[in-house]
DNA sequence: CTGTGACTTGAAGCGCGCTTCAAGTCAAGG
DNA sequence: CCTTGACTTGAAGCGCGCTTCAAGTCACAG
């Protein structure tokens, strides 16, 4: 009835990840082994949507302590609810901040300034973000 | 002559940096001070707009190094074009994975699912990234 | 029973982006 | 002239997210 369970190497190769770090994670909490067969630890097939998900956390920014706190979120943990939503208005300002880096990118890519730093129009792209966010960490 | 010339401790200020983090840039090819007074660093006014760039590219996810490539660019330099190119298409993709977390993150916000992480809603955000982008880096 | 070889562990190491530290230097104020 | 104090330097240190390493253990093939 364990015919189901995946071995680390199994999930390290559908996942992308190192076993090393699988590992990592679980240490960390971030996933959980089903068991072991004799020494190697088994995942339920559903650990990959959890690392599907622990990417994209991580690829938006996320730390792995972060990302631990809200695995471990139920509906009445307002607090952490709070720091979603509050985790969710800062990446709006993220996405804003890349829409603008890919567009002065995208510009930079075809300018015809010397050098292309000083391209004006390239410039203007920045010229909002004059004043930093004085966002602590990242 | 040299009175518009700001002192480090002034652009650091200005910038929200410490002025360690502006030494290093200088040393890693950033920024360029203006010269200095006694052992001061000074730099020219403009160089907020420098930081506001690199503040800006900083969070867009390139490193220190690929900053200071891209600074130097010119318009003949092709292979850097291609570079800034690429980097705009992945950029493309970081903003659709912020989007896809922001939306997750604002679902789970106010979801009452036990624990929030079984969520269908919530997990069905984050199945189209089933399998990782093999991105070297980040 | 004996290899083989992929896993196990805890600890150390690494690359990045700075920060901190020890020791030194300078401009300005008294 | 001497002190003050913010700067200077190069080097070491730090936090994060893993990776690598040395040493050990297990399942399975022969």
């Amino acid at each position: 009835m364990a015919e189901s369970l995946l071995d680390i190497a199994e999930v390290a190769e559908r996942s992308g990840l190192a076993p090393s770090a699988l590992r990592f994670y679980e240490n960390r909490g971030l996933i959980a082994s089903a068991g072991r067969n004799g020494l190697r630890r088994t995942y339920r097939p559903d650990v990959l949507e959890r690392l599907a998900l622990i990417a994209c956390a991580r690829g938006a920014g996320f730390t792995i302590a972060e990302i631990a706190r809200f695995l471990l979120a139920t509906p009445d943990d307002t607090k952490l609810r709070a720091h979603m939503a509050k985790k969710a208005r800062e990446l709006e300002e993220d996405i804003a901040r890349l829409t603008r880096m890919r567009d002065g990118l995208h510009h930079a890519s075809m300018c015809m300034h010397e050098p292309l730093v000083e391209c004006p129009d390239f410039k203007r792209t920045f010229e909002s973000s004059a004043t930093l966010t004085p966002s602590p960490g990242r």
